[in-house]
DNA sequence: AAACCGAGTGTAAGCGCATACATTCGTGGA
DNA sequence: TCCACGAATGTATGCGCTTACACTCGGTTT
């Protein structure tokens, strides 16, 4: 790796000027085949490989787009005193037996939201030719990690609520921003979301039809999730198209973990009477709660119906299967480059704000019987 | 989006020289307190964000580590018939109601390996102030993706096999190459993988231990993997260990798929006697051949054991839950990072190879009863 | 008081490429 | 044969930074 050949280096080797071998990596057809030929023989023989730093500077465009997500501060400090890594065990190798006794994995919801995400961000980008730059925020420096994004990006593709709205606003006076998941809200962003709303009020219709408003329970995310709020909308949507005032349903408020579900089966058990029905606001909740209730004898589906919303993969290995609503998760990624790729052929062009629809798919935990 | 401020407006907004700029933006101890804040207040008042692709150049390091891992071509095809996105249904919403009748998804194992070792690589590049650029080689102008990355980042992290050798050879003359994953094998670059060998050695030890060899069968992998190369040698080597020909043992051919572990309950099945206990060379094999003996009424673990190598979340969920190899990828991407820093940081020492230990998860399908 | 010194700041030279513009080449028509 | 004109190539500039080096200035040292 003694030093990297650059544009000179390989004219000098094809006998041509740095302008033609330029365009022969850019635009091809405007030099002759022969010539052409030449080049790339120089620049394979000398392993030459374009500086991208050089291109995106003269160019005025990276060819890069950046993906950031918000982070758990906790998981990360966790995961900081576990690891040993290289420096503490170089040579560590070797295999430890280990009697797992179970207890059902914690998934981290958000990891699997951003890697569905990520995905299907980074299939669309590479369609188009850009490469994905990931970043995720943590700690008090998240702020500068998406600043630095930012300056290395053509366009920034953003979790919402990942920043303060007064720092968003200043790095799209630099690139394009593109909001993914955010609440329905009209500012200055391209925005791109999934039928939140839609998707709970049909599942809701669905769930609770013949059934009174005190026979439903709505087990909830926490309360500045906008997710949860748009979820909690389409709930209270479907009971007021039957004419019942949503107020009257009860409501538990977790916070979109398993635990949370295992708090509310105590809860409810501890409590008078059992609903007949309960909607929970993600799969994570749902799961928790039911293994919750069937650990105190109470069935599902036949004593309550239980439904969640992501379509996790858990919920359809669970027994019985969750009924839940899944998030077309990649497809949001793929809109999001999208639109990303809209924005920056038209930068004038008005606030595009994309919704995607949702699939519910019902299963046995909301089958009467 | 007028037009992004630079270091000269900075600079002259601050009343002070570009230099000074710079100064306070990459090392602020250099710079009297007073006039740092000076600088600080026009950052913060224009907005200003550093172009990456000026500071890339100019320093000669751009702050971006490469993350590349080869992709499964036929995968995306389907995807690009399938999706519809944001130019055929800009309007689309809403919700659909659809009767899932089950069948477990296919999880693709390539992308479960690629989340994770993302996420630790991201992790720790995140801790030592770096970007991670990510890339999944597709069609035939995958070596176009990574040669672009090559040229972005200041170190290159590789699955391993993604790309030709002779391709490696000269990227790893621009910016210094980690493999991960890969082949116990000689040669210049720095290497990061798991103990396969020894993970499938402690754990055919445990399960075949008190049986006859023609008593075992071993499901394997595809031919041209590494992977199944290295498990297949630890097995051997727990069998030689008691003295046993690992020859005589008899094997069947799969692919990883999960289709492969019906496949092989179809042939065992139609047999004429049943193996005692079946080493799967992964989980996706294993849990397609016990979800398949369980439909022909073959009992697991009462009739035959059944044990796979990974550790995906579905096998511990399935019934019995799968024992397996844990591999521990979040700390291979980690690990990957970790060797990357120290390469950048000492361009000449010898080549590092670490070998991450794994953990054996033994769980009910494999339990004598 | 002269010479010296170091902290703080400014000046200017690139980093490696894309591209506007200038120049040369090749070709066909007169 | 010569000229015109488009195609092919070369020349030169600047993208927005970092950094080596030069410079200033107040405070020491002798």
């Amino acid at each position: 790796m003694a030093k990297a050949p650059t544009v000179y280096d390989v004219a000098a080797h094809a006998g041509v000027s740095i302008a033609t071998v330029s365009r022969v990596l850019t635009r091809p057809d405007d030099v002759r085949a022969a010539t052409r030929e030449k080049v790339l023989a120089s620049v394979g023989e000398l392993g030459y490989v374009p500086s991208g730093a050089a291109r995106g500077l003269a160019a005025r465009r990276t060819g890069v787009l950046g993906l950031y997500f918000p982070g758990f501060d906790a998981m990360d400090e966790i995961d900081d005193a576990v690891f040993t890594g290289v420096d503490d065990a170089p040579h560590a190798t070797g295999a430890e037996l280990v009697d797992d006794i179970g207890g059902a994995a914690e998934v981290r919801p958000l990891n699997l939201y951003f890697d569905e995400v990520l995905r299907g961000a980074e299939l669309e980008a590479w369609r188009r030719g850009f490469v994905l730059m990931v970043g995720i925020g943590r700690g008090d420096n998240a702020e500068q990690t998406v600043r630095d994004m930012a300056g290395r990006v053509d366009g920034l593709v953003m979790l919402a609520q990942s920043v303060p709205d007064g720092v968003m606003a200043q790095l799209s006076r630099r690139v394009p921003v593109v909001v993914v998941a955010g609440p329905r809200r009209e500012d200055a962003y391209d925005h791109v979301s999934v039928a939140n709303t839609e998707g709970m009020r049909a599942l809701t219709e669905h769930v609770a039809a013949g059934l009174e408003p005190d026979e439903l329970l709505y087990l909830s995310g926490p309360a500045d999730s906008p997710d949860d709020a748009e979820r909690w909308e389409g709930f209270c949507q479907a009971l007021e198209a039957r004419g019942v005032d949503a107020s009257t349903v009860p409501i538990l408020r977790g916070d979109f973990t398993r635990e949370a579900g295992r708090r509310a089966a105590a809860e409810l058990a501890a409590g008078e009477r059992m609903p007949r029905a309960i909607v929970c606001a993600n799969d994570q909740t749902a799961l928790g709660l039911m293994e919750a209730l069937q650990a105190r004898g109470i069935r599902v589906p036949e004593d309550v119906l239980v439904t969640g919303f992501d379509g996790i993969e858990a919920g359809a290995l669970a027994t019985p299967r969750l009924t839940t609503i899944r998030q077309p998760m990649d497809d949001l990624g793929r809109a999001a480059i999208q639109v990303m790729a809209r924005r920056l052929d038209d930068r004038e062009q008005a606030p595009l704000s994309i919704r995607l629809p949702v699939k519910v798919l019902l299963r046995e935990s909301s089958e009467r019987r």
